[in-house]
Formats: structure tokens, sequence, C-alpha cells
DNA sequence: TGAAATGTTGGGGCG
DNA sequence: ACGCCCCAACATTTC
């Protein structure tokens, strides 16, 4: 093998085992570059806040472990994609580019660019984001794309074929190069000033990848038998906490199916159908690249909503009077994630006790949120108004006291979040406003 | 992966 | 013993 170089070009995919771009740049060329472009516009949507801290210190313990396993740096500019890329070229001799491929448009077209302007080198991406490419699955009869989850899922199980076996990581790396290198701290993801939110939000997570494994294997081996109930009670330590590291790639989305595969057959697991909610929310967004803006149903476009500026700054700082509610949006406030099961709760309120606009929740999900995702967020949203394919039906208002009754009946989740000085001094009348909203819902 | 409104049933109190 | 009312408990329908 003669002394040639690849670029492998990171992005939502920061992990050594599973990276089918590493391994193969690894395998094909005896010098290769892990490069991070920080770049706005490239993610087509700018990061929340929260993502922007999860994913500084995501890059902090990548770029250590790349030192620790390998000693190589990952090499972090900041920067339009192609710029960056024709200014490494230009100054150093690069033979290939390799890379993991993304499933939003913003970065499927930036990659594509890729690999016309630069198709003289050898240009190779691979699927590691996902289980299946959203374009991988098509349903048998009409339509080019599903739209209910039960015969997706089904379609995905018959398919498991496509998903394949995970790469083992390198054994090692030689990176030979003159190429600067940002520190991460330059990429200013930071909030410009210290802050509590900002220290109680780092202090919640690990950014250790053998913890990031133990975690999980602790998971499989001890709650994935409970998961299924567990996961709707809040206070009980009952789901597995993987969606930030899923989002940024520091878990691998195959590498967890296929443990959870061996650990119980992947058919009566609830937890291989939420991997599989997450493939149908990419499904579904590829195939309809407005998914943050517009109503996937065209009925629901006209829904009169109140919108009032004060009752969604009560919504935000958790302040509505509903505990169940105030609680999550706390919890969401001080770790950077919200329980599932409140999340719905918290999310049917506002769009449906509030009569405030589901993007400006999504929004607000989307900068507070440490596991935001493009496709996820945007979808359980649209999910919740009823707007999304497959999507809850638009008379199904959850009521918080009961939802309370039933997931949080001693408590125990509301008063770990509930403030001291927490008031029960509600907004709004919740039957007052469900009759206001089935009537709006009614006149679509 | 709801909840409210409405309908039905059956046991106990009581004239 | 019987019919009637009340109402809780459950079932079904509706939004």
């Amino acid at each position: 093998m003669t002394n040639k170089t690849a670029i492998v070009l990171f992005s939502d995919d920061f992990r050594i085992k599973d990276n089918p771009a590493l391994h193969h740049a690894v395998k094909n060329y005896e010098n290769v570059i892990p490069l991070y472009i920080y770049n706005e516009s490239y993610l087509g949507r700018p990061l929340g806040s929260a993502s922007k801290v999860f994913l500084h210190h995501t890059l902090l313990s990548f770029d250590s472990l790349l030192t620790r396993e390998y000693n190589v740096r990952l090499i972090v500019k900041n920067g339009y994609y192609l710029d960056v890329i024709k200014e490494i070229i230009y100054h150093s001799q690069i033979d290939a580019i390799y890379f993991n491929h993304s499933c939003t448009l913003d970065q499927i077209q930036t990659e594509n660019k890729i690999k016309q302007d630069f198709k003289h080198l050898d240009i190779q991406s691979f699927k590691a984001k996902l289980l299946f490419d959203p374009w991988e699955i098509k349903p048998s009869s009409g339509g080019n794309f599903y739209k209910v989850f039960t015969p997706f899922s089904k379609e995905c199980l018959r398919s498991i074929n496509l998903i394949g076996d995970s790469y083992s990581k390198p054994e090692k790396i030689k990176s030979l190069h003159n190429i600067e290198s940002l520190k991460v701290e330059e990429l200013n993801l930071l909030p410009k000033q210290e802050s509590q939110w900002f220290k109680d939000l780092v202090n919640n997570w690990t950014f250790s990848y053998n913890e990031i494994e133990e975690n999980f294997i602790e998971f499989i081996e001890n709650r994935l038998k409970n998961y299924k109930d567990d996961r709707n009670i809040p206070s009980k330590n009952g789901n597995s906490r993987i969606s930030p590291y899923l989002r940024f790639g520091m878990l691998s989305p195959r590498i967890c199916f296929n443990i959870i595969t061996l650990s119980i057959p992947y058919t009566t697991n609830q937890f291989t159908f939420e991997l599989l909610w997450r493939e149908f929310a990419y499904h579904v967004m590829f195939y309809n690249q407005n998914i943050a803006t517009k109503e996937l149903k065209n009925e629901y476009k006209c829904f009169k909503w109140d919108n009032s500026q004060d009752l969604l700054q009560k919504w935000q700082k958790g302040q509505t009077g509903f505990d169940i509610v105030d609680a999550g949006m706390t919890e969401l406030w001080r770790t950077g994630v919200m329980h599932g099961r409140v999340r719905m709760i918290a999310a049917s309120f506002l769009i449906k006790d509030l009569l405030i606009n589901w993007q400006l929740g999504e929004q607000w999900f989307w900068d507070t949120l440490v596991d935001a995702d493009p496709a996820i967020n945007t979808f359980s949203w649209q999910w919740v108004f009823g707007s999304g394919f497959d999507a809850a039906p638009y008379f199904r208002i959850f009521n918080p006291d009961s939802q309370k009754e039933k997931f949080d009946p001693n408590g125990y989740y509301c008063k770990k979040w509930l403030p001291k000085d927490w008031r029960p001094e509600r907004i709004v009348v919740h039957d007052v406003q469900r009759k206001v909203t089935l009537e709006r819902y009614k006149n679509l």
C-alpha cells in the first residue's frame, strides 16, 4: 500500500465502534485524518442551546478518545463545508473523503456536492446513523413511503438483513498531516456567560464512552424486561436514557439493535419498536422535508390558535399550576430531557389546553432538549397535534390530573421536580379549554 | 400511546 | 314477595 491519505468527515457519528466510514478509511488508506466541520447553515437549522452544550462536550470526549486509543487528534474547523475541504485539499495531498451519509435534506445536498466537486477523489459514503436508510423501506403496494407505523415496522422486521453486522473499531490509526485545528472552545458552542442552567445540564450527563456503554448494558441486563411498563412511570428509572447519545452518534443504533436482539427476540420487545419509531420519524421526514414548519395533513393548516405570549412563557417556566406539566417543564430545564410520558402530557397541554401553535412548543423543545432531533422532535409534535401521519386523533386530549393519577399516583415525580415555592394557581380551566379545543378541531 | 358522556346492569333499601 | 328508586360499577359511544 502506498502512502495515501483519506479524510473521514464526522457529523452526528462521533464514535469509533461501528463507524463504517472510519473503518473503511483505515482499511483502504494508510493515513487517515478525522475531521469535523462545524457550520450552522450546513445543519439546515441552527442547533438549540442545549444541543450545542452537549455537542461541545461530545467533541471534547471524542477527541480525547481518539488521543487515548490511537494518539490521533480530531481536526476541528469552522466554516462552509466545501470551502473548508477545498482549502485542506489545496494544501495537503488528499486521496479520499469518507463519511457516513446524513438523512436531512441540507446535509444530503451538501454531501452530494462533495461527491460532484471532488469526483477526482475516492469519495465513499456509508449508512451508519439509522438502521435503515429512509429509501430502503418501501411499501409494496402504492405510495413511495409509509404513512402508518405498524406496516412500516413490519416491513423493517422483514428486512433486518439490511441492517447488517456492526463494524469493529480500528486497531490503529495513522494520521500524519500538518493541518491546523481549532480548539473545540473556539466553536463558541457554550453560552457566553456561566449560568446555573448550563452547569446543571452538563452535570446531568456523562460523556465518557465507557460509562455510556456500561449504562446501556446495565439497562439491557436489569431493566429491559420491565421496560414496557416501567417506561410510563416517570418516577421509575424505567427507560434507557440513551437518546442524546443516539442523536450525536456516541452510540450506534445498529449496536443497540443487535445487542437487544441477542437479549430478547426483537418481535416481542418494546424497545425494538422504540428504535423503529426513530426510524419512522426519519422515513417520514425524508419524504416530507418541511416537516418542521408545515402540517403533514393539509386540513390542519388552518387551525385557529390563540398563541398567547404570556401563557407560552408560563408553560416554558413551569408555571401553569398543573403539577405534572410544571414538573416536566422543570425537569427539561434542569436536565435537558423530559420523561417521555410527561413530554406527551406537556405537549398536549400546550396545544390543546393553551391553544398555542405546536411549532412554538417544538421550538422550545428544540432549544432546551439535549436529544433534540430534527426528525423526531418535529415528528412527535405533529403527532400530538394530530397533523402528522399515524398521529394521535384530535379528540385525544390528555387530562393532566388523571394522567398524574395514573402515572405518578404517589407524586414522587412531581415532588422531585417542582420547586419549593411552586403554587397550584391554574392558568386555565381544563374542562373549559377542552371544549373550546374540540370545537376548533371540528371547524377544520 | 384518552377522557367524557351516555347507556346498562344489578344489588340494596324501602314502601 | 314485589315494584320502584337510587346509585355504583361496568360497558359502549362519542368527541
